[in-house]
DNA sequence: TCAAAAGTGTTCTCCCTACACCCATGG
DNA sequence: CCATGGGTGTAGGGAGAACACTTTTGA
């Protein structure tokens, strides 16, 4: 490996590598997806998840890290690598691997005026035709999604600090694609033990007015290393 | 992206891209991987999973099905793509990445005279000092395994196609590392309506000769496509 | 005023779990 | 003859699922 007139040489073909990041996020009423616009051929124009090559030295996690903070300026809450995609004919620009990251976020934290001009989030009931495979990306995403919610307390990274009941219970809904019965719903994740009552709620307000919660990731930390296996 | 006596040259660094396989074997008392021992520099001498360079035209599933076939002689039953390992110093020789497999097959089908000279089972209890960084890739394999285990029909791939229910339950604890009871474990499992008695039990057999079953994949699939979730 | 959403308890069923004894084989 | 391993059933507890009515707010 030898480097010339700022190229690089290699005794064997190499293909480049990517990383792409999918970043969910739930305003309340859809589960939503973070599309940038792209600006520069191929698919110029069109909208693709953020992401780029990576560099020589930062691992797949670093890399999708920068390049969301680059194209959005947002730091997720939580990222997780779900599969890298490697057909041959991906990418018009030649042979190029993708190591496709998942990321949660809480919108609400989500301030205007964002570093990208580009971006916007969209309802996952509602996708624009997307770049390269991405839409394939995207269906992995989700199914990976769905089977994390399923056993782990991911749902709270897409939630303010403080919620109510039917929220969280939307937010599973509109993930899952199903519906819950709501004092089912309640009954079983009160059981948990992993949530807080705030105590916010008015003395003398209505029975209008939902009781609200809070994640207690202490108290899910010290179950999961007792061995309790969180499942919904 | 040109091309001059056998060199490939490109304006930025690219990174190497392997593949590595962990293919887990069941010998009717403890679950194994099968690993090979490097015959080159780095790291001759010790043992690793098989694997190689990725080539140009075939995807990561390829390229670790030929690597795993040139090196073992071995077609697993079944083979997923578990993680890409990217971390920058993991490989002596420079910047590799190498997206990893988990792959099943049942042991008892394997045949005397593998192509492989320096191939060998080994227990997942007694793993020898490995190359590179896969003793990390074995630790995230095995987890994926007792993942899929609890919720899909993996477990079968690695028993011959007749089982007893002894064997299935011994291949259970050996994957989860932990005890069942023989009723229970019995009961929930032909209560998932997906194995069929073998009907081979001579009939006047006294009661030390087991029950054998088979597992019938189209009842599976049937019960999938219905919305059946398997669990265990 | 009407529709939509939130609060609240009970019952039934099914699955998981715990548990003991007998028989046959092989060493 | 003894140790090992395999076959077999039941009872109790706990969690999931089904289910209706009242109240409040906002359109």
């Amino acid at each position: 490996m030898k480097k010339e007139k700022g190229e690089f040489t290699y005794p064997y073909p190499r293909p480049s590598v990517t990383t792409d990041c999918v970043i969910f996020g739930y305003d309340g009423k859809d589960l939503k997806v973070l599309l940038v616009q792209r600006g520069i051929p191929p698919f110029k124009g069109m909208w693709a998840f953020p992401g780029g090559y990576l560099q020589m030295d930062e691992t797949a996690e670093e890399g999708a890290r920068r390049e969301l903070l680059e194209e959005t300026g947002l730091v997720p809450s939580y990222i997780e690598q779900f599969h890298t995609f490697s057909e041959v004919g991906r990418d018009p620009r030649g042979r190029v691997i993708t190591i496709a990251y998942l990321a949660l976020l809480n919108i609400s934290e989500v301030h205007g005026g964002d570093d990208a001009a580009k971006a916007d989030w969209f309802s996952v009931k509602d996708i624009p035709q997307l770049a390269f495979d991405h839409d394939m990306i995207l269906r992995v995403a989700m199914k990976t999604l769905r089977e994390r919610i399923h056993f782990e307390p991911v749902g709270f990274e897409l939630l303010p600090d403080v919620f109510t009941m039917p929220q969280l219970q939307h937010l599973y809904e509109s993930i899952l694609g199903v519906r819950f019965d709501r004092r089912n719903f309640a009954a079983k994740m009160l059981h948990l033990d992993i949530l807080e009552d705030t105590g916010d709620r008015p003395a003398g307000a209505s029975s209008r007015v939902p009781v609200t919660y809070r994640f207690n990731k202490e108290k899910y930390d010290l179950l999961k290393a007792k061995g309790f296996r969180l499942e919904f």
